[in-house]
DNA sequence: ATAGCTGCAAATGCTTTGCAAGGCC
DNA sequence: GGCCTTGCAAAGCATTTGCAGCTAT
C-alpha cells in the first residue's frame, strides 16, 4: 500500500474525522507505506523522532478513533500492551515472543476449521489464530 | 479431572514445589474439579469466599510458579488481563468478547494448517486459536 | 539452619480520564 | 460560534518488586 498526503486526508474525511494536525501526521506515519503493526509508546517514539508534536494520551485518543473508523484492526498477542494493525483484513500472525516481533500471515495461507458449535447464545464474530515463533 | 488433597499434595511435590498452605489451598480450587480458567484476580476473591487467606501477591507468585511447573498454561485472549488454565493439553478457545467468558474447544475439532514458513531464525512455538463470540 | 515463601506496601507500566485551552468547520 | 480535539497531569488497573519476618525441610 502506498498513500500520499492527499489520499490520507481523503481516507480521514471519508470515514468522518476531522483534519487536524495530530491526526493526518499521525496517519502518515501509519498509512503512507502501509502494512505496519504498532503499539501507542512505539508510534508516540516514531512522531517525536519525525518531529511530531503530539502527546501520548493523542496517540491513544487517536490510535482509537482510528479503530473505530475502520482503519486500524487490534490484535491481542501480548497481555502487557495492545497493538495496533493497519491491515484490517482478515489474516494471521506470527508473534516472536523474544523480541516482540509480529508479522503478517495472510490469510490464505492459513485454514481453520471449527467444528464445534459456539456457546449457547452466542455467534462467532471472527477467528484469530497467533503462531508464536521464538529464536531457533 | 477430579483431584483429592493427597493427589494434589503429591502433584505439587512431584513438580519441586514445597507444601506450602497457600499452594496447597489455592491448588486445591484450582485442581480439584480441573478444567478451570481464572485471571488473578479471580482467584484471589474466590479465595476469600473461602475463607482462604492469601495475598493478591502471594496469588500472582503462585500462579506463576504453577505456570513455570507446568501445571498451568497463560493465555493471551485479552489485553487487559492474563488469563490462567488448568488444562495445560494441547487446545483452543472461544473468547465471548462481552462478558469475558473463556470456553476449551477441545483441540480435535479445531484444524489449524499454517503453510508460510516462519519469519527467518525462528522456530514454532506453538499455535493460539482464539474463536471470537458475542452474544446473538 | 537455611533456602525458600509470604505479606505488605510501594513501585511500575500501560492506559484512561478530567478539564481547560485551542482549533476545525 | 459551537463542537470537537488536544495536552497535561492525575487517576486507574493489572502486575511486579523489595524486603522483613516466617516456614518447610
Amino acid at each position: 500500500m502506498q498513500n500520499n498526503d492527499d489520499d490520507i486526508d481523503e481516507l480521514l474525511v471519508s470515514r468522518g474525522l476531522r483534519l487536524t494536525r495530530q491526526r493526518r501526521q499521525l496517519a502518515g506515519l501509519l498509512f503512507r507505506d502501509g502494512d505496519r503493526h504498532v503499539t501507542a509508546e512505539m508510534l508516540a517514539r516514531e512522531a517525536k523522532r519525525n518531529g511530531i508534536r503530539v502527546s501520548l494520551a493523542t496517540v491513544y485518543n487517536t490510535l482509537h478513533q482510528f479503530t473505530r473508523a475502520g482503519l486500524l484492526r487490534r490484535i491481542n498477542v501480548d497481555s502487557a500492551r495492545t497493538w495496533f494493525d493497519t491491515n484490517t483484513t482478515v489474516h494471521h500472525h506470527f508473534f516472536n515472543t523474544s523480541n516482540l516481533e509480529l508479522t503478517d500471515i495472510p490469510q490464505d495461507r492459513v485454514s481453520v476449521d471449527v467444528l464445534p458449535a459456539p456457546p449457547d447464545g452466542t455467534a462467532i464474530d471472527h477467528v484469530d489464530v497467533v503462531v508464536r515463533v521464538t529464536p531457533r
